[in-house]
DNA sequence: ACTATACGAAACGCAAGCGTTTCGGAAACG
DNA sequence: CGTTTCCGAAACGCTTGCGTTTCGTATAGT
């Protein structure tokens, strides 16, 4: 029951002669995992579902993985790429709201973003880690963009301040990913840049 | 196991002739229930685990409630009073930290809105209702402290802005609530006013 | 005092779900 | 072509936890 173990053996390594394992498997497996994950939480998540979703059978998993917490630790682990969008760079807004994007989608769908949240209390260590990089990955993009405005002539923010921006970009995210499932709509996205972001960056409100 | 039976007879009547209940016991098992949904979550939350810590027998619970969704739900109903906040007057910014203080706190413990959000997904209608009596208040209190500001020469908000608010208010308190447990530092609730409130508010930064 | 009821302790049935195993067959290697 | 490994289907053991029941005792109402 106690998952200390997630520290050793977690992915269970192919063999080398005769058949080799259908590689592609594994990303319908994950896929099925983020999907069910998205739909019914950590806890509502069952193998035999994934199993059925993916179209594979439940000696598959356990083939690859040794247990649930495994697949779900490496289904969100492809997630949020912690790539730096595409930044139009015509406006602080528009970089911010391609920020947001990028960090708001999570692949397709985003209220995955809950379900972890919710496995973080059975596997603090886990959401440690993933929280960690996405909040540093925020902060490193938001200094950039802050420190762009800076240069255009508004003024810049304090080192302190950013903290808390962070926290507030990842829990408005975390909140408009919301418990209703679903991708978070881009007027929520909108308002977040316009009244919070640009607000708290610049000190004015963009333009109606 | 569906438990659209939460809308019939959730609390089950006392007798009456012979030895009466003791209703104490009521007030022992719905704290007992609020601390262990804090800690353990309500997916980690047992019947079991509410009857041990109230000191009290299952059986008693199931005379009581009908369900372990039901107990919860009383549990959770008899937090956030809704009771507008003792304002000291003395400036936008106290008001809005004693609005915070009483809103986040929760009586005295809080990382339960982790759990009733983990709880969400499995009862939506609750859910809902929660939220919507939590945010219709918070709505109606920043409302009232909106106009005092405008009143004392500030720009006033627009409506649609307040929406906005609101959803930051609430997914801030539910962030800062967080899964680590844990009261909200009451630097966070000064961060979360400093930074963010009085700055959507009034457009400008409080004084350091 | 008598009775109806609450109470605690403990056991029970039951369902869900994780992880394992078995088996027959299919498919990739040499 | 034969061996090795993968694969799906299905069954199994096991644990957890909800909700129920029983029984002996304690206690409030009449």
């Amino acid at each position: 029951m106690n998952d200390q173990s997630i520290h050793h053996q977690r992915r269970l390594p192919p063999a080398e002669r005769g058949r080799s394992q259908d590689k592609s498997r594994d990303d319908v497996i994950i896929s099925a995992t983020l999907e069910l994950l998205g739909e019914k939480g950590y806890h509502g998540l069952t193998m035999t579902d994934v199993a059925a979703r993916a179209g594979v059978s439940k000696a598959t998993l356990y083939r690859r993985w040794t247990a649930k917490a495994d697949v779900v630790a490496d289904a969100v682990a492809t997630l949020n790429p912690m790539v730096p969008p595409q930044y139009p760079g015509t406006s602080l807004r528009d970089d911010l709201l391609a920020l947001m994007e990028q960090v708001g989608k999570c692949d397709n769908s985003s209220e995955i973003v809950t379900a972890t949240m919710e496995m973080a209390r059975l596997h603090p260590d886990l959401y440690r880690t993933l929280t960690a990089r996405f909040g540093t990955f925020v902060r490193a993009e938001l200094n950039k963009l802050s420190t762009r405005a800076a240069d255009a002539g508004h003024a810049p923010m304090a080192e302190v301040e950013l903290d808390g921006l962070v926290d507030t970009v990842v829990a408005l995210l975390a909140h408009y990913a919301g418990p209703a499932g679903a991708a978070i709509p881009r007027e929520h996205l909108i308002k977040l840049v316009d009244h919070v972001l640009m607000v708290l960056l610049t000190g004015s409100r963009a333009a109606e």
